[in-house]
DNA sequence: CAGTATCCGGTGCGATACTG
DNA sequence: CAGTATCGCACCGGATACTG
């Protein structure tokens, strides 16, 4: 939660998953100002979600942009999961369609709770042990 | 956001998650004031996620427990992801071994990204259309 | 057990201005 | 394009005290 108990954090998340890399440019997407977009950006650095990795186009100067780390990957279930549910069950398509697809086959993606033995698990057959209900 | 946007907020859902129903409970375990608890209980159930559900114990006086609602269990796999995702990239077991296990067969349970052919998705696999890269 | 009321310090963040 | 610096207000949330 201290990495993604903040909005402007999670939403810069989004940002970059979309495809969004630049700093400019994720602060504009998310709709804060560039000091607020640079707090959290160096905090997701921090906590080792994000990397800011060095590229040079030819002729142009060096920038860099910021990527996920393997930390901020294994993150997307979750984010794919609130893009799911938003659309669900708030306001629908508050502009644009947006759609995450499978590029092999053209559907839609969702998350979807398994356990080890590949068996689908519906909320009811889940168990949650190992913790005292004081 | 405005739901999951909120440290506390999403606190709580995971403990009712866990079976938590009362407010006393559900305030000491997050660890948070009764004040505060009442606060983002009191924002969950009105997004709609969670509602108070009065019940009747034989010879008690009528309670009340928090329940989450169909938008709520929907949220369950974001919770869910976020619990693995702690486990695997942040300081190993706080404190007691904590599992979530499918009733019917013990396996742990995890939350898989899937399209709707039923195709496993890798991350390098989904493609997000529909917005712009300003 | 289930809250409500008040006080008050910390912080999130917008606005604005400036730097390489 | 990629930030940093400062100001000021709103809001988050702890401590404490009180109610049904």
């Amino acid at each position: 939660m201290q990495v993604v108990g903040n909005r402007s954090a999670v939403l810069l998340l989004r940002e970059v998953f979309y495809g969004a890399t630049r700093f400019d440019s994720l602060a504009r997407r998310v709709g804060v100002t560039e000091a607020v977009a640079a707090r959290w950006l160096k905090e997701l650095v921090a906590a080792g979600v994000l990397e800011k990795v060095p590229y040079q186009e030819p002729g142009q100067r060096t920038r860099h942009e910021y990527a996920l780390t393997d930390a901020g990957h294994a993150l997307m279930p979750v984010v794919i999961g609130l893009l799911e549910w938003g659309a669900a069950w708030t306001d629908p398509h508050p502009r644009g369609e947006l759609r995450v697809t499978h590029r092999d086959c053209g559907e839609s993606v969702a998350v979807e709770v398994r356990c080890a033995a590949g068996h689908d698990v519906p909320e009811d057959e889940i168990v949650v042990t190992g913790r005292v209900t004081r």
